[in-house]
DNA sequence: CGCCAGCCGTGACAAAAGTCATACCCCGTA
DNA sequence: TACGGGGTATGACTTTTGTCACGGCTGGCG
């Protein structure tokens, strides 16, 4: 709770990517700015429209980045995980918060405020590349988001969503592959930018096509090839 | 045609806000990388995947960026003239360009390498900052085309654009705002995330409704504050 | 002049997305 | 055990989106 540097801060900020490559004056510096913030899982970190206060670095937890609509549905931007910054943006060009941000679980963060990153940048060049290359990634990301709400079914995305997750957290069985679905389908709807009941359903088509099998939140993608194709033929 | 400075390129250059507030000494040292180069209508500048060869600046003319799909389709995700640059950011993360550029008319542009741009931004700090700024508003317009394509329909997304275009370059008459199209409803289409088809259909709908009036590419829209009121209530 | 390419508008469909309502199931707790 | 909350599955329906095909208009060019 205390604006202090301690022991689990400096390995954090050192693992940072935003920072790589500082030298331990540097880091001094740093660690000197930075102020550790605790939040329950569920609690706003900040809404759309805010001022914007500073950047954030994900200590332990995961942050959800989303918009939210008049008519309450969600579309997630982006989760992240140690290590991670986020809200880098803003701090440059003054304006308010894009889009919202929420504790998805027990979360500590570092706040950096707007004034002592832009000092940060200004007096090592380094970081302020760093910074751009952090946002390059993240723009990336958005382009991905909006080639697949303008180019593609939620069928298709929910099929590059599951592929997604094989692939980061999935376990080999032969040729099929088992993955933990990591939140409830209405979540998992926010990121592929559709309702609950869509997600459902599909879920039940796929199985019904016996490309996956459903054991509650437990999936297993019994043919990869099969999914991949579809996502292919499908545009 | 010649890699060398002109008096036309320093004016743009001082008009870009990338290089605003550099010295004179600084404009000369950025004037001695930047190479001019010349496209004619519909060339393309570069293509998705493509690897990153550097940063331009629009000097005269506008350029079109946009992704495609595997059956045709195209999102248009900016439209830029004189004095924006593009594609800031593939330079600092090292990857392809995410998406394709197209010259729309007669363009100059002003190209400078990698290698330089990343000496400038190290050289002169501020360069770093402004480029994060503009990047900044980049990821803005991004994070606005995806709440579109998410959370609204395409007639929301027409009148939106139809709104836009009224206040940039509407004329006013009276209570009526008249503007002209810039280009075919396949580019309006494009630009929306959407078909041809729709496009027509739907500015039909809007005229049968009374809100506007159509003759050829000149629209009138009679009803600003029906308009504004039908994007509120669709949510 | 006549032809053709390109653009536009539209009807007829087909497919996908979204809404609403209902029933179910699992689980923790009063 | 009975209850209720939260999540899930699904049928029925509406709206929106996308596709295909056609005919019409216009403007440049041989």
């Amino acid at each position: 709770m205390f604006p202090k540097p301690n022991s689990e801060q400096v390995s954090v900020l050192r693992r940072v990517a935003l920072f790589a490559g500082l030298t331990e004056q540097e880091f001094g510096d740093l660690e000197a700015r930075v102020v550790t913030r605790y939040y329950d899982a569920a609690t706003m970190i900040f809404s759309e429209g805010d001022p914007c206060a500073g950047l954030f670095i994900v200590e332990s937890g995961h942050v959800r980045i989303f918009k939210s609509s008049a008519n309450g549905r969600e579309q997630v931007l982006s989760i992240d995980g140690p290590g991670s910054s986020f809200a880098e943006l803003p701090v440059f060009d003054g304006g308010p918060y894009p889009a919202s941000a929420v504790a998805v679980n027990q979360l500590s963060l570092l706040f950096l405020s707007k004034q002592d990153f832009r000092a940060m940048c200004v007096k090592y060049p380094e970081v302020a590349l760093k910074v751009l290359s952090v946002v390059g990634s993240r723009l990336r990301k958005l382009v991905g988001i909006i080639e697949e709400l303008s180019f593609t079914t939620v069928r298709h995305r929910l099929i590059a969503l599951l592929l997604r997750l094989a692939k980061t957290e999935g376990v080999k069985k032969g040729t099929a592959v088992t993955i933990t679905l990591p939140a409830h389908n209405q979540e998992l709807a926010a990121q592929i930018g559709t309702v609950r009941e869509l997600v459902s359903r599909n879920m039940s088509r796929l199985q019904q096509e016996g490309m996956i099998d459903i054991d509650g939140r437990t999936i297993v993608l019994r043919d990869l090839a099969a999914l991949k194709r579809t996502l292919e033929e499908s545009g």
